[in-house]
DNA sequence: AGAATATATAACTATATGTTCATATATATC
DNA sequence: GATATATATGAACATATAGTTATATATTCT
């Protein structure tokens, strides 16, 4: 592969990999997870605004993390592909994992 | 769980992903998956700047995701856990899926 | 001690991004 | 067709972040 071309593949994924990197974004996602939601429940069960919960919703799609199906006037969302999710979790687990440890540290050192 | 802790995990996990949202740190990680790697070599297989490289290594120290070893002049890194590449190449996989699906379907378009 | 090498950091600039408010668009209902 | 409801979007602002240049710190070698 071309150094350009590995660059360029990186750089899009870094542009992917941002997506995730906002905490609303991560707790929208941790709803989508547990099943399809319209935008107006989203915003009733995060208490966040309607056109940043809009917005974040649009910034997901055009990357391929959430698809979307209208109903009448509603908008439906899910994730795309649970493998994402996954990711998250294992992230997630990553952290809990080094701040445990961290915490032991500490332990021992009283 | 509390809503408020709930949204405070949250945020703090937006920041370790947002550690992985670059496309710089994602080609060191790439880079550090194969072996440890000190400052120069990863400046001169990257091609980066070295004041660039060591600002990234140095937030990626403080968000847990490498380890660094000092011998003499030279610092040594390393990623801190596994996890967190196969987390990286599971969501470039989703990427890929995506991508050629998008594909697919253009193909069958004509 | 002084020079050379390796890494870190501070100051600055440019750019990107999240949030909010106001408004537009689309669909359903009367 | 007018009104209400659901969602999307544009403008504006504040903030965060990446990259660069210059410099500081630390270590090795002579």
């Amino acid at each position: 592969m071309e150094e350009i071309e590995r660059v360029a593949i990186y750089r899009l994924h870094a542009q992917f990999c941002k997506t995730l990197s906002d905490a609303n974004r991560l707790l929208i996602m941790a709803e989508l997870v547990k099943g399809e939601r319209s935008v107006s429940e989203l915003v009733e069960r995060l208490g966040l605004q309607q056109a940043n919960v809009s917005k974040h919703l649009a910034l997901m799609r055009d990357r391929g993390l959430v698809t979307m199906r209208r109903e009448g006037a509603s908008a439906y969302y899910s994730l795309s592909d649970a493998r994402i999710f996954e990711a998250i979790k294992m992230l997630m687990q990553v952290q809990a994992d080094q701040f445990e440890r961290q915490h032991n540290l500490a332990n021992r050192a009283e």
